[in-house]
RNA sequence: GGUCUGGUAGUUCAGUUGGUUAGAAUACCUGCCUGUCACGCAGGGGGUCGCGAGUUCGAGUCUCGUCCAGACCGCCA
């Protein structure tokens, strides 16, 4: 038996009995007549102590030589510490051994496995087993795990029945680019892997499932960030016969759900804006409320002066910066430099300071009065001690400058609270999206999205205003949640797939098997995904996914720690009937350590 | 595809105007230490300054290229 008790269990109740435990090395302290050793595993740490006056010779002598993540065995009698430590809970105890095995020795680990490690993300990922040892990244598994289990728990309470939906499926042009898979028995033939199990999910509800759900991964093969895996997993769901407000009511009882048993939240319920005012008021289709700043449009009190700049444009519209007055010269500056960043991409800033006695000063004192300012306080709601900042331009321009604004003084100001959170809904997403590139329109959320009752007629009149069946469950900023009420009937869907430019060969070849099934019996259904690695993170109040998956892929797509992607040899090749026409990479040789 | 930041000891970093033998902390090794818990003290070992070219009497430092990593924009229905 290699333990009888973990690491975190023994209390001073267990003194005098005599157990055996087993872990890694955390710390050694040894002080020649005394050796204490922290002993870790996933539970904690207990201490264990080696006495020259009460441990043999033998049993000193090996402890002496143990090091950091040697993992070893010890038998023991559990006493009570002469000093204890109030900052364990096992720290009223300690171990004093007699019987020490080691079970593995180990390499001195690259970096120190401690809450805060000294190791640099590239190095935690190429050594992630070791990075999993340590206390964070583990509670973040941890906390992943509950959140799983309180969703499938949720759910399944609810009737919804989870099933598996093919890995293997088809490659289709819209969307984000397919990762490929080519298939050895149909040569020349290649399977893609699912951005989403999207048809599948409803051909179940066309198969009477009624309510379904699946903790699912998907598949992407986009660019990254820190919020953006190749490979991640959605919460994906699709319910038979209900409308939008079915879908918003019972997804809005599975986020309390997990805000109260995860974070102790609790939320009345959820505010509803829709897309056209959160682009106002936010600028964004995913406005972070935990604080206000909401946007001011200025053009009524701002215009028809002699402020060209601003008469020119389309929109100008502003923010009221909480306290933002006490900023320095250079502060302000410093954000005039940063929203002119090629990222940004706003051309200038005006800016007011609404000084404490009531009266303002602005970068434009010599097109605007004092009243003209008081004015854009009323329409910002600045309060004295408050900094307008507002830019001008085309609306879909600014209003997103204006955004990236928002989000970076929030930020600066620490109004991003990570233990506070606020839900909201967005509604009312249009149908559709302009490309200037390919000059044509695309589905915003997807094609099987449907319009909102009545509006099928405005597809051939005025596009872009069809609103859509849509929605997005917003946290703190974050989109964790979208879905739509889809289209069920062939009708609807060809004349979708008509208007999206794909040909009726097109939409048969890749839809066919959708649109077949719609003539058998779709009953009305709708559903919603959520994002795991993101809402995780979020309700773990940190900003990147990677640390709530085990073992992620770096910026590049990499798997640092297994290598991959790689290349393959000409054998492997040749059987999947695939010609490649750049060099084979040549991964570097890792040196072994000592 | 683009913008920006970084790459120096096992690790995290400093390194001035281009100038002697490239430093600190930590980790590691050795010794000492009668209750440690980030133990302490003394000593020691440890460097392809990412890689390649160039400028220069001289490059960690300047220039160009390249690779790698991170953040962001595009992209992500």
């Amino acid at each position: 038996m290699y333990r009888t008790h973990n690491n975190g269990q023994l209390r001073a109740a267990n003194i005098n009995e005599r157990v055996t435990l087993s872990g890694w090395v955390q710390r050694v302290r040894d002080k020649g007549f005394m050796i204490w050793i922290d002993l870790r595993d996933r539970y904690g740490i207990t201490q264990l102590i080696f006495d020259e006056a009460r441990t043999s010779k033998e049993v000193m002598e090996t402890a002496s030589h143990l090091s950091r993540e040697f993992v070893i065995q010890v038998e023991g009698t559990v006493i009570e510490r002469e000093s204890k430590n109030p900052n364990l809970p096992t720290g009223d105890v300690e171990i004093l051994v007699d019987r020490l095995t080691i079970l593995n020795r180990s390499e001195t680990p690259p970096f120190t496995i401690e809450d805060e490690t000294d190791g640099g993300e590239d190095l935690r990922m190429k050594y992630r087993y070791l990075d999993i040892r340590r206390a964070p990244v583990r509670e973040n598994l941890i906390l992943r795990h509950k959140v799983s289990m309180v969703v499938r728990n949720y759910l399944s309470q609810k009737g919804f029945i989870e099933v598996e939906t093919p890995y293997l499926i088809k490659s289709t042009p819209e969307g984000a680019r397919d990762f490929v898979v080519p298939s050895r028995m149909n040569a020349g033939q290649f399977y893609a892997l699912p951005q989403s199990p999207q048809t599948f999910k409803q051909l179940l509800m066309v198969g009477g499932m009624d309510k379904y759900f699946q903790i699912v991964r998907c598949f992407r093969d986009e660019d990254l960030r820190a919020d953006r895996q190749p490979e991640f997993t959605q919460i994906d769901c699709e319910m038979a016969f209900v409308e939008q407000e079915d879908i918003l009511n019972t997804f809005e009882g599975l986020t309390k759900h997990l805000l109260k048993e995860i974070n102790g939240v609790e939320i009345e319920s959820f505010p509803r804006i829709t897309y056209d005012d959160a682009m106002r008021l936010y600028g964004n289709d995913k406005p972070d409320i935990r604080f206000g700043m909401q946007f001011g449009e200025l053009n009524a009190v701002a215009q028809h002066k002699d402020f060209n700049v601003f008469n020119q444009a389309e929109l100008v519209v502003g923010i009221a910066v909480p306290g933002g007055n006490a900023f320095t010269r250079k502060e302000i500056d410093g954000l005039v430099d940063w929203i002119k960043r090629p990222q940004v991409g706003a051309t200038g800033m005006v800016y007011v300071r609404c000084n404490e006695d009531g009266s303002y000063k602005s970068s434009v004192d010599k097109f605007y009065t004092e009243e003209d300012l008081a004015k854009w306080a009323e329409v910002t709601g600045a309060q004295a001690g408050d900094l307008i900042c507002v830019l001008s331009g085309n609306a879909n321009k600014v209003r997103p400058q204006l955004s990236a604004l928002r989000m970076h003084l929030a930020e600066k100001l620490g109004l991003r609270k990570k233990n506070e959170f606020a839900p909201l809904w967005v509604i009312d997403f249009p149908l559709l999206e302009w490309d200037e590139d390919t000059q044509r329109y695309y589905a915003m959320h997807h094609p099987f999205t449907s319009p909102k009752p009545g509006q099928l007629e405005l597809l051939d009149t005025d596009p872009a205003a069809v609103k859509a069946n849509a929605y997005d469950l917003v946290l703190n900023g974050n989109e964790i949640g979208g879905g739509s009420i889809r289209i069920h009937d062939k009708g609807t869907q060809s004349k979708m797939f008509d208007f999206l430019g794909f040909t009726k060969e097109e939409a048969q070849n890749q839809f066919g098997f959708l649109m077949d099934a719609f003539q058998y019996g779709a009953p009305p259904h709708g559903g919603i995904a959520f994002g795991l690695d993101r809402l995780v993170s979020i309700l773990g109040g940190q900003e990147t996914i990677r640390d709530f998956i085990a073992f992620p892929k770096n910026n590049s797509g990499r798997d640092v720690m297994i290598d991959a992607p790689a290349s393959i040899d000409e054998a492997q090749l040749k059987e999947l009937y695939l010609k490649v026409t750049v060099a084979p990479v040549v991964t570097e040789e890792i040196p072994p350590r000592h």
